[in-house]
DNA sequence: GTGAAAGCGCTAACAG
DNA sequence: CTGTTAGCGCTTTCAC
């Protein structure tokens, strides 16, 4: 392992001077040709900084902590890790992965992060809920991902609900459809509140009625089954805005029981899918992805403006809000996302 | 925040005796009392010792990279990293995780964990494929997961594709079936090739016969469904042992036209289904799921045990190859995984 | 312009 | 048995 000593060394200096030019000080105070000499021969060398003794030294790891939940099951955190990844990447950064499955391990995982001195926190919830920070965070940096602080105290980053029930919904208003479906989420998240509002408000905009017989929240199990059934066979809509794959799945196994095909019999428009049906079923479904690549750059984006204590060029930020796409895009995936802000929270 | 000089001050000793003490190497160095006077007031300033200065001084940092392929688009990754880091965690390691899905960024991405000076690697593929490790890896500790080494020289971690198919075969011939289906996949996969010859195996060893056109190998598009559609038609088959969930969605869709009902007029054993069948379908679908957690525990249990130069504790490690479950078990999961052991590659 | 010196918080060899 | 000393590799004043 070569060391700025060695570099010293071969240039005849001190690595004082070394440290200078390396890290970009040196202008005005370093002679050009000796900084130009010791560019080189760090190369030459393959001079990799040692982080450790420079986080020791400067109080700063340029560790990002990530607390997910369920990183395990689905793959929505894994979309979240790898923007919060590539922000954190493209500013220099790296991310300290823990995954918060377990209740009490969350604060001994936490503790171990806090040892390697990770810089601020992002805090992920694997659905939008309004949620406590735990007391072992609040004294650090944090940013919130797909969760609502409930305090008020910290920045978050979320999918912005509304946005995607109004779109899906208009979505299948310009395809023409007449009688559309909403199958929901019995939970009480923000997600579904949201959406339910975005799909009225679309209705609505759109002079057609409301009717509440075409709206059933269901649970994620038998009973889901029965009760989207007997939706079909009492209001046969020709269209549905599933609140995720599951729900839309209930719609595929009654729509294949009485022999109808989905994009030509009836419509879906669904949230977040899993990529099976993404996979199999490209050309019929609709599928509206939840931005979690964006939710999780964003975020990091903003962490890292709060640990640097200035803003940070962010044009280069994945496009969010953005316009529907065409009708006739083979898989449209809109991306809608909000940072609740709630200015620098700085330790 | 509170150092070994704080603790040394307090307790008129130098900081050499509260490392000593700290780090459990005062048995016969230091005086009991003193030592239980520094455990006593270090608990009580809640002392945290700083790891990074630690590491700098031991050149152990008690970091492990994980390079994942994939983490953004499977929950499969989420399984090998969560089952890492409990390994990492129970033994005071903790996980840095990149992603590995972008080519050119791989090698960047490498050298800036390099840079925190992680004490091995952990390298991961989505599927179970012969790989080459990068040069720049090469001359790191470092274990593979559901990757096979070409040149032979680092241990991996896979799944035991031959058992899976062996068992999911034998599942369904033990509940009776007489006319079981494979449908596998196109691609030349490690796991497709295992599988199959795992199915082959149980049904020889049943003493049924092996009928090629009970079998296909599809892609994951379009065309798939109208060739198991096929043979659903010609073949007749009451069982199918799938591939994997887009496999066992066709079967599905198939199954669902005709009016057959998973469970009681076919049976299906599918591997590694997404988490949506198994929360909708639970009462019909048999699944194996592929042993991610476990194979990531593991492959963690034995880089630490090569970091540190000895053979580690692992009678806690997950229960592998555990026999299949009782029949009746209402989602059975069969957990197989093999360490191929390369013996220890120290450097 | 450049370098010497003083650490960051910890460990380990070695002398008392 | 105990404590002093000498760094790990880097940054950053402050003299020269």
């Amino acid at each position: 392992m070569t060391t700025m000593q060695d570099i010293a060394d071969l240039a005849g200096v001190s690595k004082a001077t070394v440290s200078l030019v390396l890290n970009h000080h040196d202008a005005g105070r370093v002679n050009p040709e000796t900084a130009e000499f010791i560019r080189r021969t760090a190369d030459k060398l393959g001079y990799r900084p040692n982080q450790l003794a420079r986080s020791l030294r400067t109080n700063r790891t340029h560790m990002l902590g990530f607390m997910g939940e369920e990183v395990a099951t689905t793959p929505f955190a894994g979309g979240i890790i790898l923007g919060a990844q590539d922000a954190a990447s493209a500013y220099g950064y790296v991310l300290l992965t823990v995954s918060t499955d377990g209740k009490a391990k969350e604060e001994n995982e936490t503790a171990a992060l806090k040892r390697y001195g990770v810089d601020g926190f992002l805090y992920s919830k694997m659905s939008n809920r309004i949620t406590d920070i735990p007391r072992y965070l609040t004294d650090y940096i944090l940013v919130l991902v797909n969760a609502t602080d409930r305090s008020g105290r910290f920045p978050s980053v979320e999918p912005d609900e509304f946005r995607i029930g109004y779109d899906a919904t208009t979505r299948l208003i310009h395809a023409g459809c007449l009688r559309i479906s909403y199958i929901g989420c019995s939970d009480p998240l923000l997600a579904q509140s949201g959406r339910l509002r975005g799909y009225h408000a679309a209705l609505a905009d759109a002079g057609m009625p409301i009717d509440d017989s075409l709206h059933v929240d269901v649970a994620n199990n038998g009973p889901a089954l029965k009760t989207v059934s007997e939706l079909f066979d009492r209001q046969h809509p020709d269209a549905f805005f599933c609140f995720n794959d599951a729900r839309a799945w209930y719609v595929y196994e009654c729509a294949a029981r009485r022999g109808l095909t989905i994009g030509r019999d009836i419509s879906i428009v669904g949230v977040d899918n899993h990529r099976v049906f993404a996979e199999t079923l490209e050309p019929q479904l609709t599928t509206i992805e939840l931005p979690h690549y964006e939710m999780g750059y964003w975020a990091a984006c903003r962490l890292i403006s709060m640990i640097e204590g200035h803003d940070i060029d962010c044009s280069h930020w994945p496009q969010t809000n953005a316009p529907m796409p065409p009708l006739d895009a083979p898989i449209p995936a809109t991306i809608h996302c909000t940072l609740i802000d709630k200015g620098s929270v700085r330790t």
